[in-house]
DNA sequence: ATGAAAGCGCTAACAG
DNA sequence: CTGTTAGCGCTTTCAT
């Protein structure tokens, strides 16, 4: 016996689950028949298959997935790559991303990138040398991944907007921030203020981020002054720390923020500063976290569907890796401006 | 030529990327050489080490993970089973664990479970039959997972609260969340409140949780009428609804919440209702989330140190996988009570 | 419809 | 210090 033929004579039971030859024996069929079974692809009697599946039961067979890819079965494995999964945006793709490929039997690996990550280790951490990828590149860390990546790894990302000219990286999903900035912008505007100030959220690169550039837009197409933007991290705290020396200036009375948590931390220093919202000064975010409905005062914010972008993100892999199967993405819904207490009129 | 035995005469290039092997002839070495020089363990002499380097440099080479897993490399994978990753401590606590993970040379999978999770099915979702396992355990899925888990698969996991009676299991751990939630009450109760009402998040198990045993301990060993607590779901808008016909009673005080979004809808309904925080009521949460310290008023509120919990969790995992190496434990914080504006004496 | 053979890329024995 | 051999568990081919 002992078909995989390296039994020795005494043996303790090595605690090695049992393996597609060891269904085949106990059934009594080729190991082969047993891959068939498992598959489903290929047509076995249903005798057999019914003798299959029960000794499968019996011997609590579950299949290596790793012997699979590795003896060239079908893709079935990702690899997300994505700096801070504390910033909503990036969780919420992450969960989008997940569910989609969860949903096609894919496994999906995780890896967070930090500040400081080479370009040789970016490739290493993938499990195999041509393992699929979908970056969440919002940020710097996320770009350079992007860039860094060798060549023949099938990759697809979210990022934060197209690339410059080309109209956009076939394998690239974003958001139209630049069109939800303007439109949040104009909001403000037609409330009556003068002008809107600005506080960024960190860029990824040198050129001026889509959500910085939509909000020059509605400006300067209302003809009015634009303001230096401010420097905000992704922290309540570091939105915080950015407008309180503008707050001074009562001549400032809207303030639209890079996203929700930025937005939180200049409300806090607006009533600190003595400020009234939205009575003195109107606040608007972007993102639409959970919690920004039940903010005092709710906050007016621009909802981004990172979850819909996220399996898009995975569609457009699916896509990538199947050319001939000419899939159809799922849609995800435009950013949308969600109107709350946090902006109102400027003071009379 | 064609070591690998089975280059076609007239090949296209395949788009496979460069083995061992390829490394190993080009170097003139034998495909050992090259395996040993790449994992470091084994001596090598100092002139061949630097020639097969240099060929790996040249050839691209990256290793196959699968291919070292399938032939009995070390163990150097995870999965981390979790439901929502939206929550925040499911989403720390993850953070925790892949950091850990990646800092040992893990790769880190992740499957998210949902309410309907059968019990084969989980085990399906492993990258081999016993790949090892992290369970993030806070809630009914994730306790279930851990259940149905077949028992050859290495498993440890972050739970509520530990095992009844035994002790706790040595392959789970948990916060201290009893004595948090009794902490967080003595705090209201001392500060002059009759009782202090409480709004739970949803429960893993039909025993009482930790959190509302905690709080229970607190009113009675202070001798206090003890409320029936209310059951809240995770978000802010569940908290809202669950507080909204209690806050007509002008007698209740205190209400310590499950979490901080619990605490966020309760401050909110508080508004609505006429009352002042903390003039008229006193709010206190579970979780300092960063948003916390900048909600109008800040939140008082019970910081747990879920990274920190992350981090042990994959620390005792390392440990179940080399029992022999005995390795110590990642430190993680105990519940802190952060004091803020949102919990003051009752009114007058 | 089923079986047999070869091999994916790598590590773990053994040899020398 | 280095090479040889035998697999890991599975999916391709090809046969039958």
């Amino acid at each position: 016996m002992g078909v995989t033929g390296h039994t020795p004579p005494n043996d303790t039971p090595p605690a090695r689950s049992a393996s597609i030859w060891d269904v085949a024996r106990v059934a009594g069929v080729s190991q082969q028949t047993v891959s068939r079974v498992i598959n489903g692809k290929t047509r076995v009697s249903e005798s057999t298959r019914a003798k299959v599946m029960q000794v499968i039961a019996e011997l609590g067979y579950r299949p290596n997935r790793l012997a699979r890819t590795l003896a060239g079965g079908p893709v079935s494995s990702v690899t997300v790559l994505t700096s801070d999964t504390a910033l909503f945006g990036a969780a919420a793709t992450l969960r989008g991303m997940e569910e989609a490929a969860r949903a096609a039997g894919f496994s999906v690996g995780i890896s967070v990138l930090g500040p400081g990550t080479s370009n040789t280790d970016v490739a290493l951490r993938l499990n195999r040398p041509q393992e699929p990828v979908m970056v969440i590149a919002y940020d710097d860390p996320g770009e350079r991944a992007l860039r860094e990546l060798p060549p023949d790894v099938p990759v697809t990302a979210a990022v934060e907007r197209p690339d410059d000219g080309s109209g956009g990286d076939p394998w690239q999903v974003w958001l139209d921030d630049r069109a939800a900035a303007a439109h949040a912008t104009r909001h403000l505007l037609s409330l009556g203020h003068q002008t809107v100030h600005y506080v960024a959220i960190p860029s990824s690169t040198s050129a001026l981020p889509q959500r910085t550039r939509g909000w020059q837009d509605a400006l300067r197409a209302a003809g009015r002054p634009v303001p230096e933007p401010l420097r905000g991290g992704w922290t309540p705290r570091s939105g915080y720390l950015a407008v309180r020396s503008l707050l001074a200036d009562r001549s400032v009375t809207a303030i639209l923020c890079g996203n929700d948590d930025l937005a939180l931390g200049v409300m806090r220093a607006a009533r600190e500063a003595g400020r009234d919202i939205p009575g003195d000064l109107s606040v608007v975010g972007f993102d639409d976290t959970p919690a920004s409905a039940y903010l005092h005062p709710s906050l007016t914010t621009v909802r981004l569907d990172f979850e819909g972008l996220g399996r898009a993100c995975f569609g457009l892999l699916l896509r990538r890796l199947q050319p001939e199967a000419a899939l159809s993405l799922p849609a995800w819904n435009e950013p949308e401006l969600i109107v709350r207490e946090s902006s109102g009129p400027p003071p009379a």
